[in-house]
DNA sequence: TCGACGGTTGAACAACTATTCAACTATAGG
DNA sequence: CCTATAGTTGAATAGTTGTTCAACCGTCGA
């Protein structure tokens, strides 16, 4: 018995019980749900995935992602707070400057196959 | 030289020239980048993400997929349309039903790596 | 033919998001 | 100490997006 039990959405259709049954379990917890979808959120913007290719392989400091970008660096800096917040990149500050990179492999290679994908 | 030569964000910084010539390369083609945005757009909604959770293995009708999720025909509609112009989807008209199913593999990987990413 | 149900659609509304702008902190260099 | 530059931040604004609601179409069964 789901929290979904109260919506008699189709009227009868006993025989697609099964299916219904078969879909809930293959539904993710609620939660786990929300932290994909958030995920794919944060890579649901040009700046942002900009951002993670321009820094993939070599450290860049804001101002100069703000020019690969052309874009202003307040706009950037939004954008890698977004970054940080959700784990995808971690800095280091040296002078006056700060250095961003990627913080993962596992997100490279994620966005690396949906490329193939769209790209085909 | 490319279209953001206009844009002197960093001073001087001729050190730098060399990382924002790497970045630069790095960088996919605008109209890939958009394409690539907007996959990730799609996926980054918990509710087109519950629909394809749903639907992965064995085709359902709308109502029952509205069932699954606890939400209204409408709004599961909406929903699919957005993955039926995006070509995630197929569908196949039985009777009054309308059956949806994946469109692809491909992107069964994706979600699945994304979900062990989140999940850990 | 008519009614009921599955599904789609467009408009409206609320919630959210990305960029801009201005103000601010901090560090390097003179 | 003072200034210029790198970077961050909050508020404001414009644009986008998801759900609801009502109306609509198509098909099945009576």
């Amino acid at each position: 018995m789901t929290i979904h039990e109260h919506l008699p959405e189709c009227e009868g259709h006993e025989e697609h019980t099964d299916l219904i049954e078969r879909g809930r379990a293959l539904l993710p917890e609620t939660t786990a749900l929300y932290d994909l979808s958030d995920f794919f959120k944060v890579l649901g913007d040009s700046t942002r995935l900009g951002i993670l290719f321009a820094i993939d392989g070599a450290p860049m400091c804001v101002c100069d992602i703000a020019s690969v970008l052309g874009m202003t660096k307040s706009a950037v800096s939004h954008q890698l707070k977004v970054l940080r917040q959700n784990r995808l990149v971690k800095y280091s500050k040296v002078g006056k400057n700060v250095f961003y990179e990627l913080s993962d492999d596992h997100v490279r290679d994620i966005i690396e196959k949906a490329l193939e994908h769209t790209e085909e």
